[in-house]
DNA sequence: AACGCGAATTGACCCAAATCAAGTGGCAAC
DNA sequence: GTTGCCACTTGATTTGGGTCAATTCGCGTT
């Protein structure tokens, strides 16, 4: 409902909380300054949609803090998660004149926009960017895959197990903790961003989340605040590797 | 069983059927020299598997001819299917020792190998690599997401449907013919490939490849040669867009 | 012509997850 | 402190696709 958009603030890059892991991480400082010279910043409220698929969109963007969803919909409404954006990760694509998915706020974020064409120009004179984008391009095509591994062959019990799994380790990796042992962490979705998330039911998720308490793999205080007893054994009820994935 | 692998060939680039499409595209000549210079030649035949999950791979390569597929596996043997590698597709990542996915060849492939040290390398003095690969690699993200909706979100029969219109659909990119009204076209995958694309059994697959038979929607003549009487339908069985895609 | 073998089909049965339907619990508004 | 709302839980029932098992269909070999 509310509008906001465009924000007063105006951020120096340098004081850039994603400086360093954002699509112009390895930017040097004249490539910032042009950077600067395009941006803008937006913010959205949790729940707001950002765009809808097959809007115009005139610009790139880098979420700076929140998180938001990538979803497609089949005309009846089914609803599958395509991409979880957290701080850094970047929204949209050069070179394309509209959206292919719909980008929604699960907090309230902001986000570091560039207009589309002043920041397809200067990727074609600047390496830095474009190599940035590849190396963030080829993560996502990797958790991408994983993804699909969990789609198309994961039970629902191991589904949740390994989605909890994925908010310890970014949690752990925000906090600089060990992910391993005892871990405590909020879950940043409702029950049906989960399910939209994992391909199942809303219902299917709250039994599955119920069913780990009950046998003792995850506490739960309140709906979202969860505690891992023993983050190994998560894992191996998440299916993926029997070793915790200690090597490579 | 057979090893062929290191290939006599030396074509030359100019020659090359995927010259335009591979991650080579857009390079100028002298760029295009300095990448013969590194590239190899390697074949397989249909069946064999072209490197395991992490083993170390001290290449990158493109395929030039046949299909190949990529899979990921939990360690009970369930497989899924996360990539098709067609000719003109890349495969593996700059700055990564080892693989992680299994490569295996469907037909006999024949692909275009470059040394993984000496790529990286040019790749950081030759944008026009970079760029191409990043072009390519957001049409294979975007591809995963369109699978991930299909993984999570279709029914075994709109399942079925899709792969079948993604396969007439190349087919007719390939010969250069309309993708509308009657088409015919050969299944390049096995039940059971299809089923690791799908996220299903091979039982279900060919329940439900008879089932379409069965009501109409296609053709079968052998086991792999298809003919759709009317594309427009099969799109609707598909459940992607009521209206065949025309727009955007 | 008979054999063997892998790919595919088909049937009978079962089960995990979807669907349909009440409830519960927390919290903001009046 | 009552009302209403929304996120979530839980139960009963159904069902789509998995599992197990038997055939069948090519197709190359001898």
């Amino acid at each position: 409902m509310a509008h906001d958009d465009v924000h007063p603030v105006s951020l120096a890059c340098g004081d850039c909380p994603i400086r360093h892991r954002a699509v112009c991480a390895r930017c040097e400082t004249d490539e910032l300054e042009e950077l600067e010279s395009i941006k803008y910043y937006r913010s959205f409220e949790a729940g707001q949609t950002v765009i809808w698929s097959g809007d115009k969109m005139d610009f790139v963007a880098s979420v700076v803090s929140g998180i938001a969803t990538l979803t497609q919909t089949l005309e009846d409404g089914r609803t599958q998660m395509v991409g979880l954006l957290l701080p850094s990760d970047f929204v949209g694509r050069p070179g394309r004149e509209s959206a292919t998915y719909n980008v929604s706020a699960t907090t309230d974020i902001l986000m570091c926009c560039f207009r589309r064409k002043p920041f397809e120009e200067m990727m074609e004179r600047t390496p830095h960017i474009a190599q940035r984008l590849l190396q963030m391009t080829l993560d996502e095509l990797d958790a991408a895959r994983e993804w699909m591994l969990l789609l198309g062959r994961k039970t629902a019990r191991e589904k949740i197990a390994s989605l909890l799994s994925i908010v310890a380790r970014r949690d752990a990796s925000i906090k600089l903790r060990a992910s391993a042992g005892r871990m405590t962490f909020d879950l940043p979705l409702t029950r049906e961003a989960m399910a939209d998330y994992l391909g199942l039911t809303l219902e299917t998720v709250s039994r599955q989340i119920s069913a780990l308490k009950r046998d003792g793999v995850i506490e739960l205080e309140g709906k979202r605040h969860v505690t891992v007893p023993d983050m190994d054994r998560l894992l191996i009820e998440a299916g993926d590797d029997s070793d915790g994935g200690l090597l490579a």
